[in-house]
This record gives C-alpha cells, sequence and structure tokens, in this order.
DNA sequence: AGAATACTTGACAATAATTGTTGGTCTTTC
DNA sequence: GAAAGACCAACAATTATTGTCAAGTATTCT
C-alpha cells in the first residue's frame, strides 16, 4: 500500500545525479540514465518537467547538460515528488484538485488521512539533496548514521 | 502521490461502523452499506477478507452480521490496511514479496524510502479503532481534541 | 558550414491495477 | 419453507502507469 509510482522514484535518483555534480558541472542524460538504469527518453520526460517547476536548468549543445538551480540543502524531496507526481493526497477527498465530499465535516476518517499526510509531508519537506549525498558518502565510508534517515 | 485506494478507505469506514456496535450486536453489510455509501457486493469482498485474516467474525442468517473479534481498542488502522492492501511499501524494492534490486546495498533512495515506510507504519499502527469513535464524539459535541490525530 | 551533442514535444501503445458487477450458493432464524 | 443474510468466483469496464517513438529545435565545437 501507499505505493510510490516510478516516476517519482527515478526523479528523485535523477536528481540525485544531478546534485552530485553541484558546483562541478552540468550532467546530461545519458550519464544519469546509464547510472541509475532508466531509459533515456522517460528521463527527458521527467527531467523536462524538473526544469518547467524551476528545480534545474538545462544547458544545450556539447558539454550540455542539466544543473541545479539552488544548493543541494535547498531541494527537498518533496519539492521533487510534488513537481512529478503532484501533491500529497492519500485520498481523494484530500485532493485540493478534486471536489470533497459532502460528508466532509463528520468524516472521522478524514481526519485520520489528513493527519497522516501532513506527517508524511513534513518527513518528505525535511530532507534534501544534501542529506542524500552525505548519507552516501557515510555508507560508502561505512559510517555510522546520526542524520534523520 | 501516495494514493491509498479506495479497498483499504471502505475497509477502515466498514470496520468504524462495525466497531460502533462493538459489545451490543452485529452490524449488516447492508447498514455499513447505507451508512458508508458503499456497494453491498464490493464491502463482501473486504468484510469477507478481513474475516479470513481473523478481524471480524460474521455470522450468518437473520440478525446475523459482522462483529469484531477484539475490542476496538485493540483493532488499528494499520492491521486493517495491511490485510485489505499488503505491507507498506512505498517502492517495489521495499516490498517483501517482490526481489530486491540488486543495487541494494549502496543505493541512497532506498534508505530514504525504508525510513519513510516505517514513519508510516509506526502511525497507522499507533492508531486504533478506539480511538476513531473517540474523536467523533468530540466531532459531534464539539469538544477540543487532545488526541493522537 | 557541418557535425555532434543534447534538449523539446506530442502522440500513442502496452500493461497493470483498480473498482467494481453479476449471478449464484450456503446457512440460519422464524 | 421463506426470508435474511453471509459466501464465493468469475469477469468486465475504467483508469493509471510506464514507458517508447518520431520528428523537431537549439547550441557549440572544429
Amino acid at each position: 500500500m501507499l505505493k510510490l509510482s516510478t516516476k517519482g522514484q527515478y526523479g528523485v535518483r535523477a536528481m540525485f545525479e544531478v546534485a552530485r555534480n553541484y558546483g562541478k558541472g552540468t550532467t546530461t542524460i545519458k550519464e544519469i540514465s546509464e547510472r541509475q538504469d532508466v531509459s533515456v527518453s522517460y528521463l527527458e520526460q521527467l527531467l523536462n518537467r524538473l526544469r518547467r517547476a524551476g528545480l534545474v536548468d538545462s544547458v544545450k549543445g556539447p558539454g550540455g547538460g542539466y544543473v541545479l538551480t539552488r544548493e543541494p540543502a535547498q531541494v527537498t524531496i518533496g519539492d521533487i515528488l510534488r513537481v512529478l507526481e503532484g501533491p500529497v493526497a492519500i485520498t481523494s477527498c484530500m485532493d485540493p484538485s478534486a471536489d470533497g465530499c459532502e460528508r466532509v465535516d463528520s468524516c472521522v476518517a478524514r481526519l485520520l488521512w489528513k493527519s497522516l499526510g501532513e506527517r508524511i509531508e513534513k518527513f518528505l519537506d525535511q530532507i534534501t539533496l544534501q542529506e542524500l549525498l552525505e548519507e552516501e558518502k557515510n555508507i560508502l565510508s561505512g559510517t555510522l548514521r546520526i542524520g534523520r534517515l
């Protein structure tokens, strides 16, 4: 239950690859495709949306690719997922773009889903690409984790 | 993103109706159907699975219906959802029934999804039907909430 | 200029999950 | 035995997911 579609998963992993090169240059779709094993065409779709949302910039021509528009510490997982998957909406009655059910006021379940959604969102907005980068360093060096993950 | 299918939503609402009558008698599918506006046939499917999982007992014949097998305070939302929707598995690599990806050890994203899943599960296992019942009382009486929702 | 590299866009197709419905059976109470 | 009610399996419609494909646009290097 509560699955995340591959769109969001790939998106986060793609952004992670771009973040990796932050300050060092661009990251091409081809590189991401190879490192993360996702098709070039599909990544194009995803990065395009992330660009239009202002999370990355693209540079054309040889030596081109994608770059973050802000530091990894300023990009949360929530930012990425909201662009690709829309807002957290456990139930359709929590979806701002859908029309609510008429039972709204007396619905106990609604409170439950609302509360869960808020907790999820809080978590996703707390974790940044910077933290993923540090986490990876720790994994590779075998260091004990202290972070929020 | 992170939607819960109607199966789980209806299931929780159905169990809530059964919990409402706890200690007072059985609850028929027809009653649930009318109060929660879900088709009889669909509810049959859901309650059947909840029965086979041991969360409710069924009584056939006139005056029959469903009853909780334990007190509302002993049934968590997580219990219900796991029966109807399977375990929390944000990504397929977190699904115990699927085979993991080969990248397991070095995958940073994996830690992220694992951590999120654990938090969600903790929350769902913390909220019981009893709490929903109390919550409803509060809503109806206009009382200020103090609970975990 | 020409070639290489890479991004852009829209259409569309295969697959899988969701969301139920239909139609019938079995059991118990009155 | 008739009505109330649970039980069960099959399957069909719809929607979401998960991509691919093809044709084009832009930029830079040599």
